[in-house]
RNA sequence: CGGGGUGUAGCGCAGUCCGGUUAGCGCAUCUGGUUUGGGACCAGAGGGUCGGGAGUUCGAAUCUCUCCACCCCGACCA
């Protein structure tokens, strides 16, 4: 009775948001757009980041860290990049207060106006390829495969916890390569860590796709991207890499000597998930009991709840959770013991199921009685009673159903919602009574694009990899299709 | 940024239209006691710049202006 949340049915997007804010993961801040991440929240990420971060020096990345601010001039050098961002930039135009002349308070000191103006970052392409140019003389020097944790502000209109935020934690990795092929090769490469990630440890199905001209990143000459499709048929973006062909090493000047002596320019890429990440995964899982977080992310997997009515037994409670904690933390599984006196065991388990522990286990007098304990799980809500010497090997092997559970649940229900369409007609009454991921044909057109965006809110999410190659006609303009996209009106 | 709504104790709200004792209620908190297998109960206590600022007035949570934040719908968005 403490905490209610909205049903997904009644209103998803404020059942969002008592998840975000009940659950403890963050909450708004004094400033337009910008969140607090709470200690849940934040430790939530850290598994991301965690895990990412050993998937990134796996596969031969370091990272390094660049500044915060950019030169306006660097922004005026790639154009299309310019474009991009230049309608959501923070810019930095003086550096000094001073006390209000006329009253309290302070001002901005006006002779403190910078010669040239700093752009707060919203990615770093520019001020990272300034600095190559001096890292890169010769085809020894390459490839350079740096990746940044950092966060960067890009001033949105309209924001949304986690999923679109005024500033943002993520990573950004930033490649030069000597080829082209072995630039899209690492380009390819980055992509599927992110898939991987994707579905086996936030045990969230994504479609690796490339994006079209339009959806494309501002700069790139192909991206490349993972698409999930959320509980209320919208799509989320989840990841992005970009293949920068040589866009950046011309805007800046970034040239090598090959092995034959030949000076080119240097192939790029780049690549990056943020905080929004957090919010896939609480759209991807989670009821209306609160969120569900797959084991492998949860910040504590297993939480034991005492029930007692003296202290005798609480003590002799205390005394077993302490064996069977130590068994599941010697196989690596992570415990917290809730002996707070002052709440009953219902209220626990509500609070519990409100933050998402994938497992929880109670043990009250019946349980040392009879030698076992109830251990409930979080995706099914149902509960069963196990011997407390089976325990570890029972909670090991439930954590593992669990995180496949996820999955599989998250399969089934994006394969109900894809929908392959053959008309226009068709392809808006879908898009309209159940949404989804829409396969359908598209002439290739960005004026195709434009049109269905225009008239129906979807856009093309991308264009799979593994597109089977099929003939077919363009469900606007009738005009031929090799292959079917992937629609759908997105986050 | 446009339209609509909201902002009063940690949380949820009443009071605002029609200005007037010391600004209320529920939950939470603290103390004491009884409780504890799905959101406990009794008693007592503490907690408020009424979102900020300015104005009108003898008097403002209430009226006016302005700024800020959040929500919903748009526009916008890698």
């Amino acid at each position: 009775m403490a905490k209610e949340i909205t049903s997904r049915s009644e209103n998803y997007s404020q059942w969002y948001n008592d998840i975000v804010l009940k659950a403890g993961l963050a909450d708004h801040s004094a400033v337009r757009g910008c969140m607090v991440i709470k200690p849940y929240g934040f430790a939530i990420w850290e598994k991301i980041q965690a895990q990412l971060d050993k998937m990134f020096k796996e596969t031969g990345h370091q990272n390094a860290y660049f500044p915060l601010f950019i030169p306006k001039s660097f922004f005026s050098k790639e154009a299309s990049h310019v474009e991009g961002f230049a309608k959501e930039c923070a810019i930095v135009t003086h550096y000094r207060l001073k006390n209000d002349p006329n009253g309290k308070g302070v001002i901005v000191d006006p002779d403190a106006k910078l010669e040239e103006e700093l752009i707060v970052r919203p990615t770093s392409e520019t001020i990272i390829w300034n600095t190559y140019r001096t890292w890169i003389q010769s085809y020894r020097d390459l490839p350079i495969l740096i990746n940044q944790w950092a966060n960067v502000v890009r001033w949105e209109m309209r924001t949304r916890l986690f999923l679109r935020t005024a500033e943002f934690l993520w990573q950004e990795g930033h490649t030069a390569h000597a080829t082209k092929q072995e630039a899209i090769a690492e380009t390819e490469q980055m992509v599927n860590v992110y898939a991987k990630f994707a579905q086996e440890w936030m045990s969230m199905p994504v479609i690796i796709g490339t994006k079209s001209e339009s959806e494309r990143f501002a700069g790139a000459v192909e991206t490349y991207c993972i698409e999930a499709l959320m509980q209320d048929g919208k799509a989320l973006q989840a990841g992005t890499s970009h293949f920068l062909g040589q866009n950046f090493a011309k805007a800046f000047d970034v040239k090598f000597t090959s092995k034959e002596g030949a000076l080119d320019y240097v192939w790029a890429t780049s690549w990056g998930v943020s905080t929004r990440l957090v919010g896939a995964l609480i759209m991807a899982h989670s009821d209306d009991n609160g969120l569900v977080l797959p084991p492998k992310l949860a910040p504590t997997q297993v939480v034991f709840v005492p029930i007692y009515k003296t202290d005798e037994e609480l003590s002799k409670i205390s005394e077993k959770v302490h064996e069977l904690k130590k068994s599941l933390e010697a196989k690596g599984i992570t415990t917290q013991y809730d002996d707070r006196d002052n709440l009953k065991p219902g209220f626990k388990f509500a609070e519990y199921e409100m933050k998402g522990y994938p497992v929880r286990i109670a043990i009250g007098p019946k349980d040392l009685e009879k030698g076992t304990v109830e251990i409930a799980r979080r995706d099914t809500l149902t509960k069963q009673f196990v011997n407390q010497t089976e325990v570890a090997e029972f909670v090991e092997n439930l954590l593992n159903d669990i995180q496949d559970n996820l999955f599989n649940k998250a399969v089934n229900f994006r394969t109900d919602n894809t929908t392959k369409v053959e008309t226009y007609e068709e392809f808006k009454q879908v898009l309209d009574s159940k949404g989804g991921f829409i396969l359908a044909h598209w002439d290739g057109t960005k004026e195709t694009e434009e049109v269905i965006k225009e008239e129906t809110k979807a856009t093309i999410r991308c264009i799979p990899l593994d597109a089977i190659s099929e003939d077919g006609k363009c469900i606007l303009t009738g005009k031929p299709s090799n292959r079917r996209v992937i629609f759908a009106r997105s986050y």
